[in-house]
Parts: structure tokens; sequence; C-alpha cells
DNA sequence: TGGGGCTTTGAAAGCGTTTTCGTGCCGGAC
DNA sequence: GTCCGGCACGAAAACGCTTTCAAAGCCCCA
């Protein structure tokens, strides 16, 4: 493969240009096809490229071209089984349509956000999607108008998924899963089992979505003529710390409920280990749900019941729908929908007790 | 928070140097603090930038400064806890060294692979980070050998992480655990408890890092003064979804063994499952050990006994490693150690049969 | 007072590409 | 035979920044 590495530095246009026996302009118009070449010259030109093993600089070309293809996602930590798939889903929709992708992980500091997304406006991306839960307060509202304001007047566009947008006048989108609607499906699934004491393992107050599911597990109470009271949240947070923990403190006192819907599929498990470590069996003892489906969940003991939220889908719905209209239809809520997927983890509570 | 954006495009460094009433140069060094400037003068254009929400335009920097700190780490899939782990440590420690890190995933096609790393090339990345088995063929050598010869020539390096050099005189750097240690390791933990008959379920031939595993497992049969042909693999390649099949399929024929060694815990999941579905118990009936220790290792039923590969250690050190000696260390192998996690899906199996 | 170094600053030369503008040329219409 | 439209191509400008080069100002000592 006889390559014709000079030196040190890459190989530029002009020296393509030279062995073809053209001009650079020549050379750049057969290669980025931006204007039509004679089919001779056209051959010669990328006969050269090929030789010379020539990669074109996409700083210059990015310098003058005015901006490149490229999209930046950030996320808590890449090693989280849903950021990872969202992050997947951004990633391969970019890819689609010839797009740059890069993903950030903040672990969680607003300082790390800011400073990858300072980054990324240096780095000219157009699209900076900003994905996973947060607690909203003032510091995250300004902050976040800072960098919709910001993106959009260098023609950037800011995605919110799973989070809330922070005021009407703001330029940014945001997509994310119903997770009112979810949250009272699973709920719903479990009150028509014949469960009437169930728990809500795993609020965030503050957090938009969990306290939308904590509104969706309400709303199920209600509509089966429950009082308000019959409700039972625990703000233990997410992760499955906390949901061992949790569950582990809920069991010692009196077991007043036959079922727990947890805020995700990992305080689920964390609620699952406690349960099996206190003795008892799901579901037995006491029903689970989850949300999220995460690829484990069906190899948790048992099985998972839990919702499904499309994860990948969220992440190429962000893309496709910040790419859709390029006129600015800012403060747009896009909601997705999630099902219930029924594995082995509730029962009626009439079996036992 | 007073903006000064006027118009479309981006605010330049010769707005900020007119509104500091200095020349383009002076601006250019206080911002970028390459050289010396009067405290006076460095606050005044700092301030002006701050004014106008300056952003330097990274692309202009690139091209003048000859490229920028970007490494690019890709892998199989971003969803695999494993690939997620090694990901995550390198944008950590990229982070750390102010780099900018870009993660792409190739789904396992090779002709994505080639895209992304031209990309990457073009895009001007010094450091390409190739994480990941792979089956080893001529079509990968020669793949391989290409990006390093041309990453090194334009000044940029290859890693290789769990993948195997393709020649000592190719200029790329191998970085993975010790595959041969560890899988020796948990067979002689399997042996210790008194297991004979024991099984590996999921090597790949041609994957290097299977390979090795393998051939961990036979030595640790060897020095436990067992014949070659107490060895048992069953060739199902990696994923849960062949764990589960290969292990239903073994079950079907008469239990010749005690214990399984997983070629990874997805595998491991997957056969736990296929136990499970047989009616069988680990570790009363089977004891199953897995290779990796994923997140949710501890979650299964059992709880599973694996190896535990410090994936982010792994990612952090493959560009510590490349970054530590500019003179071209070239083809060096640095092997990374593990240790395994006892849990409880191992027993003796005096116990049951 | 003059001169040798040091600091501070600005003008301008690139970096590698795309794109505009202009020139030369050819074929066809008159 | 002349003129005009269109095609092929080259010279040069532009993109936003860093850095070199040189000039100017200053301080200090002889």
């Amino acid at each position: 493969m006889g390559n014709g590495m000079t030196g040190k530095g890459r190989v530029t246009i002009r020296e393509v240009a030279e062995r073809a026996g053209v001009s650079m302009a020549t050379a750049s118009r057969a290669l980025s096809g931006n204007h039509p070449v004679p089919a001779a010259t056209r051959a010669r030109v990328l006969r050269a490229a090929r030789d010379l093993d020539y990669v074109a600089n996409a700083h210059a070309r990015a310098l003058v071209g005015g901006g490149r293809k490229m999209a930046a996602v950030v996320v808590r930590q890449v090693t989280s089984p849903f950021y990872a798939q969202v992050a997947e889903g951004v990633e391969a929709e970019a890819a689609d349509r010839g797009w740059l992708c890069v993903v950030g992980a903040t672990g969680g500091d607003p300082q790390r956000e800011m400073e990858f997304v300072q980054l990324m406006r240096e780095e000219g991306a157009r699209l900076v999607i900003l994905v996973g839960g947060v607690v909203e307060d003032d510091a995250y509202r300004s902050r976040v108008a800072r960098y919709a304001q910001a993106l959009d007047a260098s023609g950037g566009r800011l995605v919110l998924c799973g989070r809330p947008a922070p005021g009407p006048d703001v330029p940014a989108l945001v997509v994310e899963f119903d997770n009112e609607a979810g949250a009272k499906a699973i709920t719903a699934h479990l009150l028509s089992a014949g469960h009437r004491r169930i728990v809500f393992l795993g609020a965030l107050p503050g957090n938009t979505a969990l306290d939308a599911r904590v509104a969706g597990y309400r709303a199920a109470l209600a509509e089966h003529g429950l009082e308000d009271e019959a409700a039972h949240v625990v703000d233990c947070g997410l992760g499955r710390a906390a949901g061992l923990r949790a569950m582990g403190e809920l069991l010692k006192g009196p077991r007043d409920f036959t079922a727990v819907v947890a805020g995700d599929d990992m305080v689920a498990a964390g609620a699952l280990r406690a349960i099996a470590e206190a003795g008892l069996r799901v579901p037995e003892d006491v029903s689970v749900v989850g949300y999220n489906d995460i690829p484990l969940a069906e190899d948790f003991d048992p099985p998972l019941t839990t919702v499904r939220t499309p994860a990948e889908e969220l992440g190429r719905a962000a893309v496709r729908i910040a790419l859709r209209d390029p006129e600015r239809a800012a403060g747009t809520h896009h909601l997705l929908g999630t099902h219930i997927v029924v594995r082995r983890s509730v029962s009626s509570p009439g079996g036992s007790s």
C-alpha cells in the first residue's frame, strides 16, 4: 500500500493539487463535490488524494464553512444504563445524518456541566442535548437560560431531555417521556391486581421526572377512589443503594403495604434485595414494579415488571425533532409514550397474608 | 446580565480587541495567556470579553496552533456496561488534562469503525483508543496497521485496549487486563472449592481476550493435575442470549459438570436464567462464575462470584500511558491486574448430588 | 546625555480550506 | 465573421486566530 507519507505534517490539499497538476481550487471542488468538475479531472484529483493518503483538515473546513455538523450530549454518567441508551440513540441518529457526536459526563456537577457546554460552544456544536433529571432550582434555571440564549445567538440549539424548560421564553426544546402517564399506568396495573396499599419508593422532590411519576401514582390512586391519604411516598432518591436502605427501613416497621412502585429499576433492584434479606418473597409477600426497563431487569429475581421507556428512541427523537424545523419552534414540548412490560414481580395480594 | 449579542454571528477576537482598545495581538495574548501582558491591559481585555460573551473559535485556534487536544474512544456499543466504564475512564482522564473526548460506537461493524477513525483523523484527534475484543483476522490486522501508521504520521497515537497488536513493528500501544491470570484465578477458586468437572461457557475462537481466558482456565486445570481432556469449552460467544441458549443446550444432555466459568457476566446472566428455567438451583446444583463484575452482578440471583476488571481504570490507564512518553515507545504491551470478588454463586459440589 | 537591554505593543504573515471573481476558450446563433 | 453564453479553471480573498517581527517606549548606568 504505497503510502506517500513524506515527513511529519499532514498532507494538504495543495500537495494533492500539485500532484494532480491542477490548482487548489479545482482540487477542492473535486474533493468536496460542491461544484461540478469534468470527470477526467476529478478522477486525477481523487487518484492523487488516494496516493498521498490525503485527509481533509476539518478545522480549516469548519473555519471557512462557518461551523460543522456536531452534536453534543451531556449526561450525568455514561455508565448508567438509561443514560447510555439515550446517548447511543443520539449518537446513532447523528451518525445517520453524518454528524459528529461527542458525549460528556458531568457526574452531576453543575460546574462541570457549565465547563462542558462552554467547550462545546468553542467547538461550534450546533446541537447540545442535556439529558437527565436534575433538581430544579434558581441556579439551574438561570444556567440553562444562559446556555439556551448563547447557543441560540450563535445559531445553535438546546434540547432538554427529561429536564424542565426554565421558562416559556427560553429558546430550548424539551423532549421527554410522559412520566405521569407511565407511573399512572403501572400503578393502575397494581391496583387492578387487587393491591390497595401501595408505596412509592424513591421520590426526589424538585426532580421533575420523579415528581411527575409521583403525580401519576397519586392520580391512579385517586381514579380508583382511594383517598389521598392512601398515598405513601418515600423520598429516598434514586440508585440501588438508596432503594436498599429505604426498603430496609420500611420493613423494620409494620408491614402496612402489599406493593411498591419504585422510582426506577435501580431502586427496585435495591428494594428486591432488601426484601430478600428480610426473608420475604417477591411477589408472594410484596409485589414490586420498577421504571425504565433496563436491559438487566429481566434478570432480576424475580424478573421485574416495569415501565419500558425506549431510551434510545428518546435520544433519536431529540435530534430528529431538533433538526426538523430550523425555524425555531422554541419552547416546544414533546412527550414520548411508554408502556408496561409484565414479568413476574407482581401477584394478587389475596394469595398470601 | 447585559449580554452584548448584536446579531447572528459569533463574537470575534477583533471585536473584543476594539472594545478593549487594543490590537488583536494583545487581545489574543491576554486571553490565551501564552505571552505575558501587563495586569491592567489584561483586565481590560478580559472585561471586554466577558461583556461581549466572547467564546474563542476552537477551529481557528486549532488551525493555527497545529491541532488540538482531543482523544477518541471507539467501542462496540456504549450500552454495554463494560465498554461504558472504559469510556468513562477515558473521558475522565482526558477531562482531567483538559482534553476533549469523543466516543464512537461501531456496533461491531469494521466499516463503521473505519469511517469513524477516518473522521477522527480529519478532526485531528491525537489519541485514538480502540477498545473491545474482536476476531483477529487478516482484514483486522491490515486495518489496524493502517490506522496506526496514519496516526503516527500525523503525530497521533493509537491505543488498543483488549485487542491484539497486529505486529511488532506497528506503532500502537496495547493496554489490557491480564485475562489469562484472571481466568486462571477464578478457575482455581472453583477447583479449591472441590469442583473437578468445570465447563467454560462462551469462548469465541479468534477473540484474543476470550482465548486468553480459555488459556487461563486450561492452565488452572493443568496445575491441579487434571488432564486436558477434563477441559470442556463451549464456543457460544458472548452476550446474555448466547449464554441462555448454550446453557439450555448443555442442560438437555447428561449433567456431567458441577460448575461453569462464563466468558463474561452477561453470559453468566444467561446461564443463571437457563439453570433456573431447568428447575435447578445455583449454587446448590451448579456453581457459576462470571467475568468483569458489572455493576449489577451483585443483584443477580444469586449474587455472582466473578472477576473484577476495573474497567474505568483501564480507560484511565490507556490515556495515561499513551500520554506519558512522547518518544514513541511503540508496540509496548501493558497488562493490568484483576481480582476475584466472592459472592454466593459458588458452593462445594459435595453438598448435593 | 547617550546607549544597551527589557517590556509592551501593533502590523502582518500565516494555518488549510472554500468560494468568489475573473479570464480564456469553445460552440453555436446571427 | 462576429458576438454571446457557458464551461473549465486559476488567482486571490476570506474564515478567526496565534505568533513572529519589528518598532517604540522605558529604565538604568556610564
